[in-house]
DNA sequence: TCATTATATGAATCATGCGTCATTTTTTGT
DNA sequence: ACAAAAAATGACGCATGATTCATATAATGA
């Protein structure tokens, strides 16, 4: 999709910004946006001050590169495995599977990501914000239509709103790499998207009950 | 449980303690612990700034504050109806309930426990991060014991690990509560436990398939 | 009422950290 | 090898905001 032609020079700046990002997505994930100075990630990246911010235009701009980077990677990733073959079964398990993938590979950033799209997050302006919400918005929207879809053809039951659905799936999904990410050795079930998906699948009381 | 001496100095600090808290409890989950002043507390508050430093030895014991009394408040709370009277369907049940309850008393400050709990937070120096933690934790242990407890009666099928499904009940409940949150009149469920609960205990699947 | 003590005040102090830019170093072209 | 251009550097200026403390105000009680 992209021309090739990068001079040695434009090879080099490339390199350097990732460096940068590295360092600072390592701190930020670390200690948070607000206790981590620009010269401690300059330091960090072992480039001066100047440097930094002649990638970029202040600290919010480069916190800005981050998320939207590592937004652009994840929706991608989980927009491919939405809109990819199979029954809406294989669908919702591809989809575990994958965002528990991209984060186990993303460890440092995901932390960050957890805060934007969570909690109050620790309040860039907005702007970026609301991007990422809409984003996870869509996907939302997309499971919900595979809920619909499995609905429709008599696999699935309407037990809850396909949103409501689609809801819980992140959320669970979520609350398990959560559980993985405090204690990785503990949890090996992430990796095994069934746990997840029996939760939901399986329904819990005895048939027969009210 | 406590003396009921107190002198009316003593009611009147209690009170503008209570007023101060108030104030910053607004502020912070609005802006975010680092988007506010202290000075801006206490103009809130209708104090000086050197009053609302008579009250809490600095900005992170303020928030600490704010955090150690609503955690107190919710723990307890949960608690109750975990140790209460019921059968296992009762219980999770009055926990949704209970947890909603307590969610819709006191909006503005659970945008700052939710930080808390889930996202790195915007790390206050750890120390009261763990002890809420370790809450959330016994928490989670408690309606485990509550799953194993039906599990055992054959009200419930071992669908999964207890834990896993303490885990589950957990984030559902919170990711329901966050939609309220966002939109409450486009979300009038979280009052009603059910929509949560039947996504746990009706089987998703049709009863007759893999 | 007036002295004494307790409390409240907010201007001043001090630390932190963002972002600039004059200077130094490296690269490029002749 | 040298000069001009490009890039890198990091000490410094400045703003913000946490915390202090000398002073003003209010409560107490003789």
């Amino acid at each position: 999709m992209e021309g090739e032609k990068l001079s040695r020079r434009e090879r080099e700046k490339r390199w350097q910004r990732q460096e940068m990002l590295a360092a600072a997505i390592e701190l930020f994930s670390e200690k948070g946006y607000h206790n981590v100075s620009m010269n401690e990630i300059a330091k960090k990246a072992e480039f001066a001050i100047g440097t930094l911010y002649k990638f970029f235009k202040n600290k919010e701009d480069l916190y800005r590169s981050i998320i939207a980077e590592l937004s652009g990677k994840f929706h991608q990733a989980i927009n491919e495995v939405l809109e990819g073959r199979g029954d809406e079964i294989e669908k919702l398990r591809n989809y575990v599977k994958a965002k528990a993938a991209i984060f186990m590979d993303n460890v440092s950033i995901v932390r960050l990501y957890f805060a934007e799209t969570r909690g109050a997050s620790c309040n860039i302006k907005a702007g970026l914000d609301l991007e990422i919400r809409e984003k996870h918005e869509r996907h939302l929207q997309d499971i919900a239509l595979i809920f619909e879809s499995g609905m429709n053809n008599q696999r699935f039951q309407r037990i809850a709103e396909p949103y409501h659905l689609a809801v819980s799936i992140d959320s669970l999904s979520n609350a398990f790499l959560h559980l993985w990410l405090e204690a990785p050795d503990q949890h090996p079930y992430p990796e095994d998207p069934d746990v997840i998906l029996n939760i939901l699948f399986k329904g819990l009381l005895d048939p027969g009950e009210s």
